[in-house]
DNA sequence: CATGGGTGGTTA
DNA sequence: TAACCACC
């Protein structure tokens, strides 16, 4: 069923949620008194210090990076904290971070059908509870608006200089004059603004999400403002959006394909890629990857 | 000798 | 099915 098929008619919800520097989170968890250092996750340990292959946000100050050797690291950061991953049978053993990305999973699928799309992150499909949200509860008659939610990124919403971003977002949430696709994001935002402060309560863990009506623009989202933030893509700020995104930050266009739209093509933006037609990129690339 | 482990999708 | 690609 690899087939693209076109968008339906019918506005889903879609949000995207990964874990913020997962396995670094998981081994602090273990160990609390690493909170707040610079720590990392290293592969074995032999050679060159191992490999790194998580980062925490403490060690991102001082460009230490993922590919960076153990030694490399405390070239760049003498403090970092390395620990390593555990190892069963001669081999790096992942379980331990499965398992926590389970926890959160039995969290999150609370809310509407959940879809593990790595180690650490999640899709879902909010739809469902958006609209049952928007006929009982809508966000126009809070009286009080999450302050998490608060907190969250609209993307196009105009943040004047000297206005309070909160009050501009809360007014985004609860406006009852609003686009009706809109309006079930907003309640996708405060569903998944909840999600995560029960996934914090109960797993001690943060992530980030994205919050927008289909999977590609949710996963786009999520990583736009992290850790430990979520972005809402509403659907006006859509086609600005693209026209302008490097083609190479879309999932699936970063390896090979990207850089051959880029050489073979001369496509360098979304918009670039968007005066192609269906047709002719089905002939370039085939019916699947076109 | 060179050095990661793991999953899921597409192509021919 | 094996090789290749994309991603975490
Ligand atoms: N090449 C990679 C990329 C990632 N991971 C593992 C370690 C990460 O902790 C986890 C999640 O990957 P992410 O790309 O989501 O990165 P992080 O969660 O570490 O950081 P971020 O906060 O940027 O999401 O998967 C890995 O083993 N090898
Ligand atoms: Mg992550
Ligand atoms: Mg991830």
């Amino acid at each position: 069923m690899p087939v693209a098929r076109p968008e339906s008619s019918d506005a889903r919800i879609i949000a995207h949620v990964d874990m913020d520097c997962f396995y670094v989170q998981v081994e602090q968890r273990k160990q609390p008194e690493l909170r707040g250092l610079p720590t990392a996750v290293v592969q074995y340990n032999e050679w060159k210090g191992g490999a790194l292959i998580a980062v925490g946000y403490e060690a991102r100050k001082f460009g230490v990076n993922r590919h960076m050797r153990g030694h490399e690291a405390k070239e760049a950061c003498p403090q970092i904290n390395l620990v390593q991953v555990p190892v069963a049978r001669g081999k790096a053993d992942l379980s331990t971070y499965r398992n926590a990305g389970s926890e959160v999973v039995s969290i999150l699928s609370r809310k509407g059908r959940c879809e593990r799309a790595s180690i650490d992150e999640v899709y879902l499909d909010l739809t469902d509870a958006a609209k049952a949200m928007l006929a009982e509860n809508p966000p126009e008659r809070l009286e009080a608006v999450d302050e998490d939610a608060l907190k969250s990124h609209i993307l196009g919403l105009k943040n004047e200089i000297g206005s309070d971003a909160k009050a501009n977002v809360r007014e985004w949430l609860c406006r009852s004059d609003a686009d009706h696709r809109d309006k079930l994001l907003a309640c996708g935002a405060l569903i998944v603004a909840e999600l995560r402060m029960q996934v914090l309560k109960e797993t001690e863990f943060t992530c980030s999400a994205g919050v927008a009506h289909n999977k590609m623009l949710a996963k786009l989202a999520s990583a736009m403002n992290k850790p430990a933030q979520q972005t809402v893509v509403p659907f006006s700020s859509v086609k600005g959006l693209l026209e302008s995104l490097p083609v190479k930050k879309m999932k699936q266009l970063g390896g090979k394909l990207g850089t051959s739209l880029q050489n073979e093509l001369g496509v360098n933006t979304i918009g670039d890629l968007l005066k192609f037609s269906e047709d002719k990129l089905q002939e370039l690339y085939g019916v699947n990857t076109g």
